[in-house]
DNA sequence: CTGCCGCTGTACGGTACCGTACGGGCGACG
DNA sequence: CGTCGCCCGTACGGTACCGTACAGCGGCAG
């Protein structure tokens, strides 16, 4: 197997390219993203794509009257902009930052598809994770068809869990309200019974996992398959799917 | 430009392929399509991809408990086991003839992967529709979140009668129900009430379309947004985009 | 200190769904 | 010609949501 990058990157598809590969993409711009910054317009060429180090985006879908609905999630296990590896300049959906503070790698778009074109490693592994987006999305849809709200949340947050260092999840609930495509109110109480299953703890802007197992379980089915899928395609990362 | 095929194939996808490029994929298997064929087996190795010509597949989430939820549909408008062409052997989800009697084509995987990486555009093609089938799955999403049943109904028979020659649509209210999530008595119920409205008439096993501008106008927001994706990166197909 | 704004808690009636169930018609097959 | 399996129609109570609304609390700016 091919010597993988010595520059250690956080953000884990890069961290599996050979070097000879991260070099055809270098130099990287390093960005210091915040709450609200849009990496994705919709519907308008996409100049750069990012690779997350730190920190969460959303996916959104943007209806006419300008609310939102969450399609996915990105961390540092992932990248914006990928429909210009599936040979479109632009997005139908929006991709904006929902916990800032963390860093990015971020390359233009014209660069990107001249290394992905000299080196096909790149284009596979990339596209490999679109493959798992599409896995995210579609349990999303069955989770958001079956599941109550209290299951759908459990599922959100562990997805924020892993893609985040520590235990602490810095999200209102106006936003987790976005995401799971329910009312604000809906998330306060939810997050009261999950408290009070006391899986989690929950203060003024931030939710702590104090009870992983204990979430995971409560999830059930809704959380898992789609991570796996990523293990399956991409590999282990920051526990999941780790050597037992 | 570059001469489009001579041989006319009843799949848009192949119909919008330079003759050099489909001369490669040659040759077709014609298959014949039964209704609840498997033609994308979930966690197994993808032998062929099939190219529709006429029928409706649905792709599905499989639970544990067996059930189904749909999460996208194919026509002659695309392909089916498009995550060979991201580099995974392999789908997790199920691709099955939901209106069967139509025609198809279909090539082994090996060959196809080989027309591909010979010609950039086949490629490039079969991945702007992977774009597209995005779109779809995340127009899913917010309709099962926002939209009542009505308004997910009118948007699914649209998209089925896209896809089929005639205004008629065999499908019974049970495989409507998997494909909307929801129960199949609420399925008939809502079937009736379009029929109040007069978009549609429904005898068993049978929908006819009767007034299409109305269904679309009773669609809203919720149809149009993904079909003019396919229109912008694939091309115009069926009245779809077409010049006005 | 004061005011304001963003975030959270809570309440209330309303309804669009669900699970379940049962009966009846149509078509196929013996 | 009877019977069986698939479809479809309809009903019923139950509940998990919604839209809306309002009040309290925390922190930041002035």
């Amino acid at each position: 197997m091919a010597p993988r990058s010595r520059l250690q990157f956080n953000n884990v598809l890069l961290s599996k390219l050979t070097a000879d590969d991260v070099a055809c993409l270098q130099p990287f711009e390093r960005a210091q993203l915040a709450r609200d910054q849009v990496l994705v317009d919709p519907h308008t060429p996409i100049a750069s794509v990012f690779f997350l180090e730190s920190g969460i985006a959303s996916v959104h879908e943007v209806l006419r009257d300008g609310s939102r609905v969450g399609v996915g999630i990105i961390g540092f296990e992932g990248m914006t902009g990928w429909s210009v590896l599936l040979g479109c300049d632009r997005s139908p959906h929006e991709a904006i930052i929902a916990i800032g503070g963390g860093g990015a790698l971020s390359i233009p778009t014209e660069r990107l598809l001249r290394a992905c074109s000299d080196r096909p490693g790149l284009n596979a592994l990339f596209l490999r994770y679109v493959q798992y987006f599409m896995s995210q999305m579609a349990r999303t849809i069955t989770s958001n068809l079956r599941d109550p709200i209290e299951r759908r949340l459990a599922r959100w947050l562990l997805m924020n869990h892993d893609r985040l260092g520590g235990d602490e999840i810095h999200l209102t609930h106006d936003q987790l309200g976005v995401m799971l495509g329910v009312r604000r109110a809906s998330v306060t109480d939810t997050l009261h019974i999950l408290e009070g299953e006391r899986l989690i703890r929950s203060t003024r802007g931030v939710i702590v996992i104090s009870d992983r197992p204990g979430l995971e379980a409560f999830a059930g089915e809704t959380y898992g398959v789609a991570e796996a899928e990523y293990v399956r395609v991409i590999g282990p990362f920051a526990g999941l799917g780790a050597v037992h």
